[in-house]
DNA sequence: CAGTATCCACGTCGATACTG
DNA sequence: CAGTATCGACGTGGATACTG
């Protein structure tokens, strides 16, 4: 009775899969854009051109497509207000937080460890 | 004197900065084989094909290519035995580790979420 | 088994121009 | 301000073939 039949009617994801739909969700998640956006995000609600000041380097494109992408996965809320000329808000959901507290483990990854990184390179390269 | 001019020579790491070399390595830790390779040796030392087995779509080419990136950046290593055919193991470094932890967090947050990304997809698709 | 080498298709991404 | 549309360069990455 432990595997009855109607229990295996779904299968635990598993993103090693390349099948499985989660694996199209880490994809997409593990993207630099996305994973920049984020934790701007997740520190204040923030404008278009606010965010595309905030990520050097994005362009308007990407940044618009990451943006229309993130909100579809309920990552983010856009909110357009009627002034002249047009105000827009992106504001992170209580979902996206979740992402964006394991996404900046990431980061501070990268700002913490970047001397033991740069070590490891400098070693390798030597041989 | 709270900021002194020899503290300025080493300005905080900052990904958002598109110079910054942090922002080279989060690039280069938010790809999607990086991640599953190393929630994979997190795990436990692995042979080359067996990664390639456990990384459903994971090309030759990709597969080696990240593990020598990964073995560059000290993230793991690699230990040739002279056996015939040759044996080859990967291990997770600590600094390896450190990331890891962070990087499951992903592997989770798609894994544990997928409904809800779901539901917020069909819903936007739906207007 | 554990790679390397080559070729090339495909998609990503940036630059540019235009709109409400 | 906040986008969309188009185009073309570029690099990623898969397929295939070959090697110690």
């Amino acid at each position: 009775m432990s595997d009855p039949a109607h229990l295996l009617q779904a299968p635990s994801p598993n993103v090693f899969d390349s099948a499985c739909p989660t694996r199209a969700i880490l994809d997409r998640i593990a993207d630099k854009w996305t994973v920049l956006l984020l934790i701007l995000l997740a520190r204040r609600t923030m404008r278009f051109n606010e965010l595309r000041r905030g990520v050097d380097g994005l362009s308007q494109k990407m940044l618009s497509q990451t943006l229309k992408s993130l909100e579809r996965d309920g990552l983010v809320t856009r909110t357009a207000y009627p002034t002249v000329p047009v105000t827009v808000e992106y504001a992170i959901t209580p979902l996206g937080i979740d992402l964006a507290a394991a996404l900046d483990g990431l980061r501070r990854f990268a700002e913490d460890r970047l001397p033991d990184i740069e070590n490891a390179r400098a070693r390798f390269d030597a041989t």
